[in-house]
DNA sequence: CTGAAAGCGCTAACAC
DNA sequence: GTGTTAGCGCTTTCAG
């Protein structure tokens, strides 16, 4: 391992100089910052982040929370978040909680030493546990807040208003009339706002029907356990919690020869790769989860680098957009009569 | 931050007895210990992997680099990865080269300094820089090897011919005789060695004729692409390099009319989740990949442990095991002739 | 502009 | 068994 000294004795000058060529360039003279940076070119030194850190206070590392790596919509946000950190010169660490609450409860105390900042998304902590942690840590909520009297924490979210409309104008657009919403888990923060933002989108128009169901699991399971309830009043269009539970609702409807878009229109929400994967493929309503990622970021760093803490700003929403694809047309004529 | 020094404060005993109490417990009295424990409790100390990487030479941490986390295969590996690292109490940081070779070895180097061990998954690097990285950091590798005269180096591989046995032996048996194999990227080492192992079980037997095309994308665009051109020589099935090319042939053949499995029988490599989403359900040969990235890190934290640097179990091979599902059937009476 | 020196939080000799 | 002490590699005063 090549450290400071190796450059320093390289180069002819102290550790501190060395340190300082690196940190502080503009304070060092123009002939010695060369000969340096040439000496840490030549032995291919790499500063050790944690030595930095533990002196300097600053690790360069932040952390990202996810519930399950495995969902495509966590995936592509991590992308997004390792791209965007890489490109300011920090490191990410991402902890997979496998949805559980004590888990991402133990895993935020045992990083938080090692870490500058964290990004927790889609949080399953209880509100007082994670207004605790937002406390005492410098970090940013993803799709979760903590009410309006809670301590000020930067929030990035999904305007579900906008994506509401859009799934719901879409539709209505195309001739629907009778529409079934199938919801995610009861007690989930997400579901909770979509669920309302549809209702509401759908009673800006007099004529629409909405038939709103809810409980199922958000995944593929969820959706085929749903498919056959979801027909049942029946609609001539369905928007599923997510993608993942749209697509199970499309296969099982496959498989009951039941065909998408021809006997029913389905809509997903959030936009994950999945949806292009299908046939039909998916039209969907989200926002790019890769830019998602970037933005916590963003604003993670923001907030470490120390800018303004600046309340105007707090809470980011994002405006999700629907994309049109094959699983969406006019109703069949003489349909849902 | 709380530290060795306040919870010795709290006990009443310095510092070294407070990492005795965490490292050897055994060194210790048993009241002392059940002190400083009650003080560590009580102050939610959490040692910083930092520091005591930093003196002791080991940091508690593995990295896991992937060339793109989007990617089913390497997010279900990851989460293998994560769930095993935990448990036995090392932390994991992951990262996405975004499939360039620069990234990766930039990542490496910085990395190395924070970390015990490295898991590189299909390496996108150079045999040479892959050697030097192997020589000098404790690292298992994933999907890759070095070649038979490189520097020992522990890995983890699938072994291909299991699979394609598996595969091409379910598919005569079923009655297909005219099968078609829809290889991935030219150049990557894993359609080197599926290929070949496909082309060696379909010599197995005197009655199958295997059609082979090759230089595909390795994802549902690749898929799409090769859809015209696998039916060209009237195959009754077709066997795709992953799960995601095959997802995008069906996708396209059910846009074109041509129905799984009623037409063609379709089978998929890698058994990722995506294979349960489509309809029909895709038959895919591939290992359990969460236990992929458990035994990628149950071998990387053994070398760091240090157990012998046994020669003989370096290379581990494992047995994918075929699951059919609906996309594979017999072939209609009369096709194929 | 540069060097010497103090210490970040922790562990591992080494004394007692 | 337990305390004292010397650093790990680095940044950052403080002198010069």
């Amino acid at each position: 391992m090549v450290t400071v000294h190796d450059v320093a004795a390289l180069s002819g000058v102290s550790i501190a100089t060395v340190s300082r060529t690196l940190r502080a360039p503009h304070r060092v003279s123009e002939q010695t910052r060369d000969r340096v940076l040439a000496a840490v070119h030549e032995l291919g030194y790499q500063p050790n982040r944690a030595a930095s850190g533990l002196r300097g206070g600053r690790t360069g590392v932040i952390g990202l929370v996810v519930p399950d790596i495995e969902n495509p919509y966590f995936s592509s946000l991590t992308k997004g978040a390792q791209a965007s950190s890489r490109e300011r010169g920090y490191g990410l660490v991402v902890v997979d909680t496998t949805e559980r609450a004590d888990v991402e409860s133990a895993e935020v105390q045992a990083v938080r030493p090692q870490i500058d900042g964290i990004i927790l998304a889609s949080s399953r902590l209880p509100d007082e546990q994670l207004a605790q942690i937002a406390a005492t840590t410098t970090c940013v909520l993803v799709n979760r807040d903590l009410g309006p009297d809670a301590p000020a924490t930067p929030t990035v979210t999904i305007d579900e208003r906008v994506g509401a409309r859009a799934a719901v104008g879409h539709l209505h657009d195309l001739g629907h009339r009778r529409i079934a919403y199938i919801g995610g888990p009861a007690r989930s923060w997400s579901q909770a706002r979509r669920s309302a933002a549809i209702r509401d989108a759908a009673q800006a128009y007099a004529d629409i029907d909405l038939i709103e169901l809810s409980g199922y699991a958000p995944d593929a399971e969820g959706g085929r356990q749903a498919a056959d309830a979801a027909l049942v009043g029946r609609p001539t269009a369905v928007i599923a919690y997510n993608d993942l539970v749209a697509l199970g609702l499309l296969a099982r409807w496959t498989e009951l020869g039941v065909r998408v878009p021809d006997d029913v229109s389905l809509l997903g929400f959030d936009n994950t790769y999945v949806a292009q994967l299908s046939f039909p493929p998916l039209t969907s309503v989200g926002v790019d989860l890769r830019e998602f990622g970037e933005t916590a970021v963003g604003l993670l760093l923001d907030r470490i680098a120390g800018s303004t803490t600046d309340a105007a700003d707090l809470n980011h929403e994002l405006e999700p957009k629907l994309v049109a694809r094959a699983s969406t047309a006019a109703p069949a004529a003489g349909a849902g009569e």
